[in-house]
RNA sequence: GGCCAGAUAGCUCAGUUGGUAGAGCAGAGGACUGAAAAUCCUCGUGUCGGCGGUUCGAUUCCGCCUCUGGCCA
């Protein structure tokens, strides 16, 4: 019998987690989290994670697994949920990875090219540069030494101008010539992929905007307080840039007042679903699920056990 | 009651020396290879508050009205 692993994927706030728990109590699975945000400890109530009680009924790997003070990645996000995967095999049980950050379902699905590490104090020079000069001068220099990646990126996506840069620093090598080295993954497992999607958009902003006022009654700003107390994290931090985190930080700081703080938090929110919804539009071999519909749990677990029986 | 300032895109506002208008935000679509809850690209027709007047032509000038601020009574 060949392994198998289920992959549940969707946009924020649609019930990713609470299906999830639901079939961990029905199948003989183990929960892993796809999830850029709730790896980081001390993110709790911001990044919707489950509660105490719900993680020692239901376990999820990779959460709270990294200090906010450093960056995770998805080449980490890969060798982690690999390893949990195989983890979970060996126990005769199923992987169920759910969660909405779509590139580290893309990564450990498709594979990454053999690519340097980020190199923080490269990185740090390449923004110093920025902020000096622009993006669109460090796009020009990109320019001269990997065409091609120039090419394709923005002269103001700062993003991957400076990792583009990063690599060729490094190894002296362009990205494409990184890309022709990675050879197509086989997988070593069957995959089944499911959506969570909601019936239709409004719904889904209804469910943000109510969803972001509980966390608040819950103690958001607390909780962003006591990192601020800290004194060693700041707003440039892959971890205090998450959703939330970062308008609340903003608004601790004393650039907005309470209202507008909602409303950007909020408005974020809506824009993360709507790059969530891009993703999942081309995704291939994909179930869509209707999140309001009654039988979500049978489809899944009728697809699941079909499998398991060959 | 009188005076003044406003009324323009879903929101905040700019503008047209009279030729029917454009930014930011929101929204929509898209891209995405070690920061991805990130980063970036594309998309702007709306009785220019209402009714009249002047004019070849009014969102723009004039009058009245309605509403919203502010000041004076």
């Amino acid at each position: 019998m060949q392994n198998q692993a289920i992959f549940l994927m969707g946009p924020t706030a649609v019930g990713k987690t609470a299906l999830a728990m639901q079939l961990a109590q029905r199948l003989p699975i183990d929960i892993i989290s796809v999830d850029s945000a709730m790896v980081y400890r001390g993110l709790d109530i911001g990044t919707g994670k489950p509660s105490n009680a719900e993680l020692a009924q239901f376990p999820h790997r990779l959460i709270d697994i990294c200090d906010p003070l450093q960056p995770y990645s998805v080449a980490q996000f890969c060798a982690d949920a690999n390893y949990a995967m195989q983890q979970i095999w060996q126990q005769q049980r199923i992987p169920l990875l759910v969660g909405g950050t779509m590139l580290y379902f893309k990564a450990l699905q498709f594979g990454l090219a053999p690519l340097p590490a980020a190199d923080a104090t490269l990185r740090q020079h390449l923004s110093a540069e920025a902020q000096q000069f622009g993006w669109p001068h460090l796009h020009a220099r990109l320019q001269k030494l990997d065409p091609e990646t120039a090419a394709r990126l923005a002269p103001h996506d700062a993003q991957r101008i400076q990792r583009a840069l990063e690599i060729n620093i490094i190894s002296g090598k362009t990205l494409n010539d990184f890309f022709t080295q990675q050879h197509e993954t086989t997988l070593n497992y069957e995959i089944k992929s499911f959506a969570l999607l909601p019936k239709d958009r409004a719904v889904l902003h209804t469910t943000i905007a109510q969803r972001f006022m509980k966390m608040l009654e819950a103690g958001l700003l607390d909780e962003v307080t006591a990192l601020r107390q800290r004194n060693d994290l700041n707003p440039e931090l892959p971890a205090i840039r998450c959703v939330g985190y970062r308008q609340a930080w903003d608004y601790l700081d004393g650039n907005c007042d309470y209202e507008t703080m909602c409303e950007r938090a909020i408005a974020a929110t809506r824009q993360l679903a709507k790059r969530q919804f891009t993703w999942l539009r081309t995704w291939p071999n994909i179930t869509k699920l209707d999140n309001s519909s009654k039988n979500i749990l049978d489809t899944i677990m009728k697809s699941v056990l079909d499998s398991s029986n060959n």
